[in-house]
DNA sequence: CGCTAATCTAGAACAAGTTTCAGACTTGAT
DNA sequence: ATCAAGTCTGAAACTTGTTCTAGATTAGCG
């Protein structure tokens, strides 16, 4: 399976295979120089140099260092829920699951802190003309919570929660990278939003 | 009463009047800035002719572009909070008169898109730099939310979900701003999040 | 192969946030 | 009133995101 089903990029034009080959230069030299020193250590310059490709290009693959850092997340985001398909939470309750998800990822940005703040402050920084490229993020990280409940076909008012979720997790995420609130009080919060889910889900109907 | 009492700024030097009065005219013009073309609308250099003043005074009062908009959504915050407490919101529920709260927010900052656009970015892509003036705001928050649930002592367990309506509320505005949720989402969201405090509030003890 | 359009490169140029500096002005204490 | 310390001004310089240009290179096609 070509692995390319929901969330494939728009593909408008059909890159070359060397094409693809600078695409993913550039995204892997944007991960690295994020992984050390974060948003700011992410300078166009540095990354068309390590890239071994010229400002200009760069600029056509990427229009903006926001629209590279949010397809450096997209990216990112992909490889995470393969990773967390493939071991998925036990919890009884999908509240718990969920909870037990987002934990999950946020430890292993805890692992890299500084490409989480790049990500992160792309992410939310990002004005009207990245909006495409944000809500493909947003639509992937929806997936992953409607995974981790085991709902294939869920509510309007399941999908309310699960947007508050996904707000929850964006601010409480930016609270810990900038200092103002511990892990602890991470954990805290998301497992209160995942509360939520408790409230919808129970009408389990006939 | 000097009106002072829970917002008051470190204060760390007292300022002259000249120097208050100077404060004072560059969030003005940061705020009129704003208010037109929003976030990239505020150039330092504008503000700082707009205000009357030299671009290092500028930076002196205020260290960046950052500072200068948070401390003009502390100024804003400042001003809403009064106004709410005029005409406290009338619900029956604490859940419901947050949510009303927070939608007469809303609703005065639908009035100034271009304002709050700028306040609210700065206040996600703050670092750790502006972290005292950003948990400020944060405070200023809480407060307006325990305020609207008319509960003076609140338990730790209200006190995460006031954080996680927090969240929310900034996240959602976010996707808001940037054209990725109508309004009748945001209030969607708000209402559904607002829905933790009932369930954190009801074991109204004897 | 030879042509054409698209793409890529190197580098200059521009824009806006930030820093720096020399000199003028204020302030507060004596 | 005077002096020292601190503040403000105006202007230039520096940094980094972004745009532009002229000339190579590459890709697709007959």
């Amino acid at each position: 399976m070509p692995a390319e089903a929901s969330t494939s990029r728009p593909a408008s034009p059909p890159l070359t295979e060397r094409q693809e080959a600078r695409r993913r230069r550039i995204l892997h030299a944007s991960a690295q120089l994020a992984s050390r020193g974060g948003f700011d250590a992410v300078q166009m310059r540095e990354v068309a140099e390590s890239s071994q490709v010229a400002l200009g290009t760069l600029y056509r693959y990427f229009p903006s260092k926001v629209h590279l850092l949010v397809a450096t997340m997209q990216d990112q985001l992909e490889h995470m829920h393969g990773t967390l398909r493939k071991k998925p939470p036990a919890g009884d309750t999908a509240a718990g699951r969920v909870a037990e998800t987002l934990m999950r990822a946020f430890r292993a940005l805890q692992r890299e802190p500084h490409l989480a703040d790049a990500m992160v402050r792309a992410l939310t920084f990002a004005d009207r003309s990245v909006s495409p490229e944000v809500d493909q993020v947003s639509r992937q990280t929806t997936a992953i919570i409607l995974d981790a409940m085991g709902q294939a076909d869920p509510t309007p008012e399941q999908l309310s929660a699960v947007r508050v979720i996904e707000h929850t997790w964006h601010s409480a995420l930016i609270t810990w990278l900038s200092g103002r609130a511990s892990i602890a009080q991470v954990k805290i919060d998301i497992e209160t939003v995942c509360r939520l889910i408790d409230l919808t889900e129970p009408p389990a109907r006939p």
